[in-house]
DNA sequence: TATCCTCGAGTTCC
DNA sequence: CTCGAGGATA
């Protein structure tokens, strides 16, 4: 850093030298900031000495030099790129390992669209680009945004930088009004080369692999970068849309080549899963003379009709799918075993690998999964691995799943060394010494420590300021992590504590490194601004085993405010403790069956379940498993937690420090149907369930799964069986899908 | 009862 | 990203 004398006391030649000093400073940090996207100083150092050398030059204007970095634009080390909503979600693809996955996937399409095996049926097949997928948006011909996929709803805006990538068309003639074309950036691996070996000429880090580069190169700041990257661009989908591109998936590429864009040569017209998988083998054949990089090959349903009758599930459409080529390998030692606690007691073993280089990554950890896992078996007690059990020092085969997730594939049996003993699964938590139990049927073995658990209590708390729970800004999962083992909160009711409770200012947060009177300060604001919560988010915070994010927002929806909540799962108490001992009487049943040689007779066992049960419980119970989504095993896990007194408490305590902001239903003009009730039921021809819900959802109504004396209305397609008899039994109003969609239009 | 689908939980590296 | 398991449905 510089030395900060006054400005005022340099001499001229003092302030030249300081000028050329800082210049090459600065260059030097954007360069190792944009390239490597690794900061080689501290935005501090870098803004002060930025603010120095714009200090120095409003002194002596003479001096200010030709490349100074208070010109250069957009090299600062700004706030990134502008978020952007895609009007289409972008969707990532299902995949495929071997053939048959795609027989499968081939059978599986033809039996949702009514189609006999022999009924003619054809697909495109593509290479799969391994680079970042692009969503171009063009409004009369003009490209007005380009955006990454982010999480597939919302992509960062990148439009600069798109618009110096050759491949991209700036206008088009002869486009639709509204155009959104989607594809894949990539490097070719002539400019990969010849990028890096510069990279090295500078003294620069090279990239490690053409992806990283591509992706580096487009998440510039500073467009001229990537201007200076030789980034490409392949066509393969579309988005929102004004007009139709043509009534085929191969009609729809030919026309984007004829509105300018590049489109992959290798596409190819398949009329069923023997085709497709000679193309796989024709594509794998020239993946290395490609000249870029691919991880497969994509199979689409080529009738667009077909396309859309098909549809798409929550993450992934049906009428495509994605065939992997098979991973990269690589050999390496098991240095060792660890045993990992989470949140809900789970003991997950990490591999520690001997370090090795894996698709460009150096990987030193692997997933272990679980004790079956580490013996060769997978949950259904199938070997894996040909049976061959992991141990610790044995040569094991690495690969990255999904070219992400590190695992283990194999072990060579030839290299175990002598002595290797199996390994043995610890029985109790290694953090804090508790019986560690696996139940009947459970993959996982988990620490039965609860709160006493210390590492159970620090994920627990990671898990609370996570993103999707209370997100308090400045007190991510390293500071809580840190406050725990201070001493300073052991719950998280003990954050909203802390200020009171240490003093405004805190002097032991001030005296640690890296914290000031500001940051203490701005601390202490971000925990009081998360004081105030949505009810939703508090449920998730709790980290009930089963109650992830989904499950949350539809108890939030359901009950609507926390007393609610809390007294339906009060009431249900007895309720639960009927159904859980049903479980085990079913339990028992199932074993004596099998031990006699007889069928197993649930029915009886079930119906007793709730046999001298008050009505309050039965009825809160039925509420409860009554919300879509929530069935025995989540209700079960939120009585449970209610009625555990310590646990109880902390959440008691942590309830009574907040201002819970009750789950408001969406503001809705009167509707028919807001406020009521809805039960789906049988076959829906013009829509798909998750519309349906969705639909009725967004008009006010609430949506459940089974019929109960409060429901108010049943909406019964063709097929509808026991619900519907329900319905008339208790004299629920009953109508078709076309009398539920002249209803809501009537809105 | 079997099958499909979605959600939850756990994981690595940058 | 993947796996296991819960929930809904045929």
């Amino acid at each position: 850093m510089s030395k900060s004398g006054a400005v005022n006391a340099l001499s001229e030649e003092e302030a030249r030298a300081e000028l050329a000093r800082l210049a090459e400073l600065l260059t030097q940090a954007n360069a190792a900031y944009h390239r490597d996207d690794a900061p080689e100083i501290s935005d501090a150092d870098y803004d002060a000495a930025k603010a120095r050398n714009a200090e120095i030059e409003a002194r002596f204007p003479a001096l200010k030099r030709a490349d100074s970095p208070s010109d250069v634009v957009g090299a600062a080390p700004a706030d990134g790129f502008s978020k952007v909503t895609h009007v289409v979600r972008m969707l990532s693809l299902g995949n495929a390992f071997d053939p048959d996955d795609i027989t499968e996937f081939d059978a599986r399409i033809r039996k949702y669209l009514g189609f006999g095996p022999s009924a003619p049926l054809a697909y495109t097949a593509e290479p799969k680009i391994d680079g970042l997928s692009l969503s171009l948006r063009y409004e009369k011909g003009s490209l007005v945004q380009a955006a990454t996929r982010g999480d597939g709803s919302v992509g960062e805006n990148v439009t600069a930088n798109a618009r110096t990538i050759t491949d991209i068309p700036t206008t088009l003639t002869d486009a639709p009004d509204v155009l959104e074309v989607r594809g894949e950036v990539y490097m070719s691996h002539a400019d990969f080369d010849a990028l890096n070996a510069r990279q090295l000429e500078k003294g620069g880090k090279p990239f490690a692999n053409p992806r990283n580069a591509a992706a580096g190169s487009l998440r510039q700041l500073d467009s001229e970068i990537t201007r200076a990257r030789p980034l490409r661009f392949f066509a393969y989908a579309w988005g929102d849309i004004s007009a139709p591109l043509a009534d085929s998936q191969s009609g729809a590429i030919n026309k984007l080549a004829r509105l300018g864009f590049q489109t992959n040569p290798l596409t190819e017209l398949c009329d069923g899963p023997q085709q497709m998988l000679k193309h796989y083998a024709k594509i794998e054949q020239q993946r290395a003379s490609l000249g870029y990089d691919i991880d497969g090959v994509v199979y689409k349903v080529d009738d667009l009709g077909l396309q859309q009758r098909l549809g798409f599930r929550s993450t992934t459409p049906r009428w495509a799918i994605a065939h992997k080529f098979p991973a990269e390998l690589a050999w390496t030692t098991l240095e060792g075993i660890d045993i990992q606690v989470g949140r809900t007691g789970a003991l997950s073993p990490v591999a520690r690998l001997h370090p090795v280089t894996v698709g460009g990554v150096v990987v030193s950890n692997a997933t272990l999964h679980n004790e079956d896992y580490i013996a060769g078996r997978d949950s259904k007690g199938a070997q894996i691995r040909d049976g061959k059990d992991i141990r610790v020092g044995d040569w094991v085969q690495v690969y990255r799943a999904g070219d992400v997730i590190p695992k283990i594939a194999d072990v060579d049996m030839s290299k175990r060394p002598v002595g290797a003993q199996p390994y043995e699964f610890p029985l109790t938590c290694p953090d804090c010494g508790s019986d560690a139990i696996r139940e009947e049927g459970d993959a996982v073995r988990r620490c039965t420590g609860g709160l006493i658990c210390p590492a159970q209590a620090v994920e627990k708390l990671k898990y609370f300021v996570s993103r999707a729970a209370f997100d308090i800004e400045g007190l991510g999962a390293k500071q809580v992590e840190q406050f725990y083992l201070d001493g300073w909160i052991a719950e998280p009711a003990d954050i909203f504590a802390l200020q009171t409770r240490y003093g405004r200012g805190m002097q032991q947060l001030k005296n640690r490194e890296g914290w000031g009177d500001k940051s203490a300060d701005n601390l202490f604001a971000a925990i009081e601004e998360k004081r105030n919560i949505p009810l939703k988010r508090l449920i998730f915070s709790l980290g009930i085993r089963h109650v992830g994010e989904v499950a949350a927002a539809d108890l939030a929806r359901h009950f609507g405010t926390w007393p609610a909540l809390a007294d339906a799962i009060d009431t249900a108490r007895s309720a639960a403790a009927c159904h859980l001992q049903a479980d085990a009487a079913e339990a028992r049943e199932r074993e004596t069956a099998q031990r006699e040689g007889r069928r197993a007779r649930i029915k009886p066992v079930r119906d007793a379940q709730w046999v001298g049960l008050d009505q309050a419980a039965k009825s809160a119970w039925d509420d409860l498993t009554g919300i879509d989504g929530i069935g025995a095993a989540v209700a079960a896990a939120l009585v449970t937690t209610f009625a555990q007194e310590a646990e109880r408490a902390s959440i008691d305590r942590l309830v009574d420090a907040l201002n819970i902001e009750p789950d408001a239903a969406p503001a809705q003009a009167a509707s028919p149907v807001s406020g009521k009730t809805v039960v789906f039921t049988g076959t829906l021809e013009k829509m798909t369930r998750a519309e349906a819900k969705a639909r009725a959802e967004a008009l006010g109504a609430k949506v459940s799964g089974s019929v109960s004396a409060k429901t108010d209305l049943l909406v019964a397609g063709p097929g509808a069986g026991s619900k519907a008899k329900k319905a008339a039994d208790l004299g629920v109003e009953t109508i078709d899908e076309d009398g539920w969609l002249a209803l809501i239009e009537s809105a």
